[in-house]
DNA sequence: TATTACCTATGTCTTTAAGGCATATCGAGC
DNA sequence: GCTCGATATGCCTTAAAGACATAGGTAATA
């Protein structure tokens, strides 16, 4: 069994036909058709239902696609840290976190740091954590709180913002408390995010009522910025452009929502990302453009 | 990069020169020397200071070491574990724990319930868990707290015993407390053991003085069942062949001590270690041979 | 029902990489 | 300077991967 063999395989399972694989690893039908029954010789079992159609994996198949992912991954992953190794660098990472996380905190890290991060995986905050498991990106940066099996790190309790045209009444406040926000239509970005837990948490503990965020338009940014025009309230961690962003407190306190970093233990570069992480975690705590803008700075765009 | 060459890379270092390790992977030397040349051609960096007494790794070199050993390690296993998926039959899996362990735990569970344990490697509890890491066993059983990043479970709590020679006063009682043990000379084993933890814990909550079992026959069993020819008792969770084992209570309770099953998150077969391990569980506490025991059964040995 | 269009499997040949043998080379120790 | 034990290299052999042509089989279709 060779690491060879395993990429074949894998791209036979993904096409679903020896033919289609054949394109993908440039190499001939009848090779892979050998090395194939060779593999399932060598198991002492059947990894595909043969149809006139293509290769369907059996049982055992599917089992052992888990495998070989898993190895030729950890290979390829091996591979770029000894050529990162090599050329006397830091190993450039990739991060899988949601599009406002990118703008608002990974790119002005960078800027700030120079830190090694080469991309950065556009994904769900539910789905940043699954990118990393899959392979996809050697961490995460998510608002949901990281699964007990990952290393993890705290980052920063990011500020939650109203988020307000600045004509609006609102926007003459520097901080708008709950109770401030009575009468105000608000709206809160997705279904079963962290902002909109902690919101709903510190509306609940100052005992006011919230309503009118389960309206179709607070899944789309697109509609939730229409309805400032009619004066609606966009509460947010990120702030938004075109938007005066005012700290929400509750008894005087702001309330907040985390962010967190993960990564997978078994990263060979684990103590990369942890040291990456952790530079991020000072970083933001030391002075995140965003919770430090005065009201006339970043926060008011 | 393929297996083969990992596993030659490996071979080398074990052996630190090609021409040992031509003999142990059953290729030739010139063979060796040529893929090792092009394996660090193809990494970019050199993994070897060549000395005219052999070849030690460069601090890459090691570092690729870790990588290609989890790497072989890995598909070893994924190689055994579709082999065992072939023939229908579970995994059969190794364990890594302390001696008393297979004799008084592993070998009756597995004649009690035929669970698939196919080895047992004789292991310190405290290098336990490292095996498991090491990828030497599937799973250790230990009396020591598991590692954060290992999936665990708590077995079972398992009595602590008196253990003295039958004409010994203490013997005539159907459990011992530790008050009544005021006056004999008691033997701890192992100057860091789960046991001697609890069993000092035990004595401090009693307020009971507990002393002579700092000495050097502590770590040796022989020296132990000599002493208790004169009259000394053994503190130990499992019976001992040849004296008499009384249950040892505090305040009327008995004196436990845990005993864990630890394994590693990432194995391919971690369902099947799981199972095995619940099964364990179910199986010690529902009739551990050694707890119930009465005074004149299993315990008496 | 015959045809067509896709598949996969197999026979045969080519190419490439691994492996083996002999030997050159090099450095430490005597 | 010589020997010993190591690695590296030239040259040949072998085995495995790969390519090409083609056989065989099934589903959809005329």
């Amino acid at each position: 069994m060779e690491l060879r063999t395993l990429r074949y395989f894998i791209a036979v399972v993904e096409t679903g036909s020896l033919s289609a694989a054949s394109q993908v690893v440039r190499v001939s039908q009848p090779s892979l058709s050998r090395q194939l029954a060779a593999l399932e010789k060598e198991l002492g079992l059947g990894l595909f239902d043969r149809t006139p159609r293509g290769l369907i994996p059996t049982s055992a198949g599917r089992h052992f696609l888990a495998i070989a992912t898993d190895l030729v991954q950890r290979a390829d992953l091996g591979l770029r840290v000894m050529k990162s190794e090599a050329k006397k660098e830091l190993l450039p990472l990739t991060v899988a976190c949601p599009a406002a996380t990118v703008t608002h905190v990974i790119a002005p890290f960078i800027a700030a740091t120079g830190a090694p991060i080469a991309d950065a995986l556009i994904r769900d905050p539910a789905d940043a954590y699954a990118a990393v498991r899959r392979g996809e990106s050697d961490m995460a940066v998510s608002t949901l709180l990281p699964e007990p099996d990952t290393d993890s790190l705290l980052l920063y309790e990011r500020p939650v913002f109203i988020q307000v045209l600045p004509q609006h009444p609102l926007a003459a406040e520097a901080r708008v408390d709950v109770a401030a926000t009575r009468g105000h239509r608000l709206i809160l970005m997705g279904r079963r995010s962290a902002v909109r837990a902690a919101t709903e948490a510190a509306f609940r503990r100052a005992g006011v009522q919230l309503d009118g965020f389960d309206e179709p338009e607070s899944s789309s940014m697109a509609q939730a910025l229409a309805a400032t025009g009619r004066g609606a309230c966009i509460v947010l961690d990120n702030p938004t452009f075109g938007l005066v962003s005012r700290p929400l407190t509750c008894n005087g306190e702001a309330v907040t929502s985390p962010l967190y970093g993960a990564w997978d233990p078994g990263h060979y570069a684990r103590q990369e990302i942890h040291a990456t992480m952790l530079n991020m975690r000072d970083w933001m705590q030391a002075g995140d453009p965003v919770s430090a803008a005065g009201p006339g700075n970043t926060a008011e765009i």
